[in-house]
DNA sequence: GTAAAGTATGAACTATAGTTTAATGTCAAC
DNA sequence: GTTGACATTAAACTATAGTTCATACTTTAC
């Protein structure tokens, strides 16, 4: 697969690949090179280019992935600090959904508010501010 | 209220606050000036700074809650471009926890198979689900 | 009345996440 | 054998969201 198949397959820009290279977050795990220098990509680095962009979704920054990668693939980690790891993970997403869901209630309240406007303004009644 | 007040108040530095001036998120409704020139904030500062926070958390950058502020306040947006604006946030903010979710099943799922291994290592007990 | 703490300003600096440019190499088609 | 589409690199550039710095004025504490 090469670059332009791998951006076509993940739509993200080939100048971005070639970023998150850079970035360490796409290795030699993820590509060989022809003997004309082109990379030539395997499925790994599909997934792990989804992988990057549902973090970002998630508000992961991508140096907080490249230290959760590098934490996860340095075998320096005995398990229970493996699983000390993906807890704390585990409880920052936790938190990250929490404060999401919050948000996704003040957005849809607001919503709300439009709509009762509309019944409301038949009646001419005054509108009180939103939050 | 002094700006290291509302600085405490809302939880966001100092410095951060007058960049929000500078950025125009922040303006004369916000606060007066003494004889020393200093500033003094009002309720709707708090208001404010608590407002962009939230619509950070929603994925909403300076500049469009800048721009969202301005035609909000102007009376330039019909209910109709409000909700149509607040629809395309809440269609973001779904995208958002979907990715997360993905990335908390992509975690556990980690974690469950580490808990696996250990299971088969020292017959511990079947992991409970966390959180 | 001097030092410390707080406030002000503008300008430079930082980090993140890319994008663009310039210069060059490769390959397939005509 | 030249044109056009693709590939390569390093380096410069951009935008967003701040932070830090230098310098200076004001207020509070001792």
């Amino acid at each position: 697969m090469y670059i332009k198949d791998l951006a076509q397959a993940v739509d993200i820009p080939i100048s971005t690949i070639r970023y998150y290279e850079r970035k360490k977050l796409l290795t030699e795990e993820h590509f060989s090179r022809l003997d004309n220098n082109y990379r030539i990509y395997n499925e790994q680095a599909v997934e792990r280019l989804q992988l990057i962009r549902a973090g970002q979704q998630a508000g992961i920054t991508l140096s907080e992935m490249q230290a959760y990668i590098d934490d996860w693939e340095d075998n320096n980690l005995t398990d229970d600090d493996k699983r000390m790891f993906f807890n704390a993970k585990l409880a920052e997403i936790e938190d990250r959904l929490l404060g999401l869901q919050q948000v996704r209630e003040y957005v849809l309240s607001k919503l709300e508010h439009l709509d009762n406007e509309d019944t409301q303004l038949a009646f001419n009644h005054p509108c009180e501010d939103i939050k």
